[in-house]
DNA sequence: TGTTCTATAGAACACTCGTTTAACAGGAGG
DNA sequence: CCTCCTGTTAAACGAGTGTTCTATAGAACA
C-alpha cells in the first residue's frame, strides 16, 4: 500500500473534526470537508485506512470512525526515583505488569511517540533540576542523550541518579543543572550511564 | 429541578457507553441500555440534562452527546507571568475571549472544580519555587489561601509577584518557598495580595 | 376543583447516513 | 493487447435516528 495524499486529508481531517466537534465525522462530512466528491470514494479510502489499522470503525454505526492514534495516553507509574538508587530498567514486563498506578496524561504534554513511563521522585535531592519532593517524572527509555537533553544520568562512582543537561566535551562530560544558577558538574565519560530522557516534569499543588 | 433517579442512570450510561465504545449513544441506545420504554422519555430527560449543563448535544446530528464534565479539561493560557508585574485578573470576559492558546490537560492533573487558567512563566525569578522559565503554571483564581497553600502573592511594596506557600503567623505573614533548602520570607499582612491558587507545574523538555 | 408541572407512552415523520452496485479511467506488468 | 490493481464517479436503497405530536397520570398548589 503505498501513501495516498488525498487518504493523508481524510485522516487528519478526521482528528480535526473530532478535536472541534468532539464527535467523529459522517462519510459526507469527510466529503464536504476534504473537498472530495463522491460519497463511495470516501468509503473507499476510509476502507483502506480500515484495512492499515489507522481507524477503526463499526460497521452501520453513524459517526464511529476513531483514529487508533488517541489524544490520550496511558502512562505507566513505574516506582520512585531518588538519589541513592537506579531507576527501575524497563523491559516489556515491568512496563505491562509492575506498574503501581497509571497516569492518564494528555498527548500535548508527553507527545505522541515512544516509551514512556513515569517515576514518583523520593527527597528533595534533585532540587537543583527543580524538582521536588512528590514530583512526577515523565521518562523515555534510552540508552544515550544528545547534547543538551535532560537525563537520567546514573554517576557509578558516586552510586547516584541525578537529572541533567547532558553535553559532551573534549575529555570530558558536563553535567549541567537546569537551575541556571548552579555551576555545571564535569565527569569522565567512563563514570556515566544515561538511563532516560526527562520527558516532562508533573507537580500537582492542590489535595 | 430536583434529582431524578432515571436521569442520574442516563448519565452515568453515557459515560459508560463512550468509554466502552468510543462515541456517543444514540436516543435508542439509551432506551435499550436504561430499560427505558420510550425515546420521547429519552428525549425528555436528555433536554433535561441538556439545559441542566451536563451533556451538549447538536440537534439533528445523530451521536452529538457530549457529557460537560470532561476527563479532559480545556485551560486558556491567558498570558505570562514574571516577577515584575501583577498576574493578569480573570474575568469572565478575559477567560473566555483573550485566550492565546488552549492547553488541553486532563483532569488527574488539575481536578475537576473550579475555574481555573494557566501562565507561562517568563525569566527565572521563580526559581525559590521550582519553577523555571517556560514552565506553565495552571492557577485557580483565589482572592485568599489556606495556610500552606502555595499561591500567586503580589508583594506591593517590593512591587512583585512571587510563588509561595503562606502561612499566617502572630502580626506577620510567613512565605515559605517550594525549596526547602531556602529561607522564608517575612511581611506584613497588609503588604501582600494573594492573586491565585498554583494548582499545578508542567514543565515540557521534549520539542 | 381546576391548573400547572413533571414524568411517561406510542406512533409517526422526515432526514441522515452507511452501504451497495455498476461503470470507467489510467498505469503496471506480462 | 489483455488483465489486474488503484482511484474515481454517480445514483439509489433502506435502515438508523433525531424530533415532534398527542395523550395520560400523579403530585403540588391555590
Amino acid at each position: 500500500m503505498r501513501k495516498s495524499e488525498i487518504r493523508e486529508r481524510i485522516l487528519e481531517y478526521i482528528k480535526y473534526f473530532f478535536d472541534e466537534r468532539g464527535y467523529a465525522p459522517t462519510v459526507r462530512d469527510i466529503l464536504k470537508g476534504c473537498n472530495v466528491s463522491s460519497t463511495s470514494l470516501v468509503q473507499y479510502h476510509l476502507n483502506v485506512l480500515e484495512k492499515e489499522g489507522q481507524i477503526r470503525r463499526d460497521p452501520e454505526v453513524f459517526r464511529s470512525i476513531q483514529l487508533v492514534e488517541r489524544n490520550v495516553r496511558e502512562v505507566p507509574l513505574l516506582g520512585t526515583i531518588s538519589a541513592g538508587e537506579p531507576i527501575p530498567v524497563v523491559d516489556a514486563d515491568t512496563w505491562s505488569n509492575r506498574a503501581e498506578e497509571t497516569l492518564r496524561v494528555t498527548t500535548d504534554i508527553v507527545g505522541g511517540k515512544g516509551d514512556i513511563y513515569a517515576l514518583k521522585v523520593k527527597g528533595t535531592s534533585m532540587l537543583d533540576a527543580l524538582i521536588n519532593d512528590g514530583d512526577v517524572v515523565i521518562m523515555e527509555a534510552a540508552q544515550t542523550a544528545e547534547d543538551g537533553e535532560m537525563a537520567a544520568v546514573w554517576l557509578k562512582n558516586e552510586q547516584e541518579v541525578t537529572l541533567k543537561k547532558v553535553y559532551r566535551e573534549p575529555g570530558r562530560i558536563r553535567l549541567q543543572p537546569a537551575n541556571s544558577e548552579m555551576k555545571p558538574l564535569y565527569t569522565g565519560s567512563e563514570n556515566i550511564e544515561v538511563q532516560g530522557k526527562v520527558v516532562a516534569v508533573l507537580r500537582r499543588l492542590d489535595r
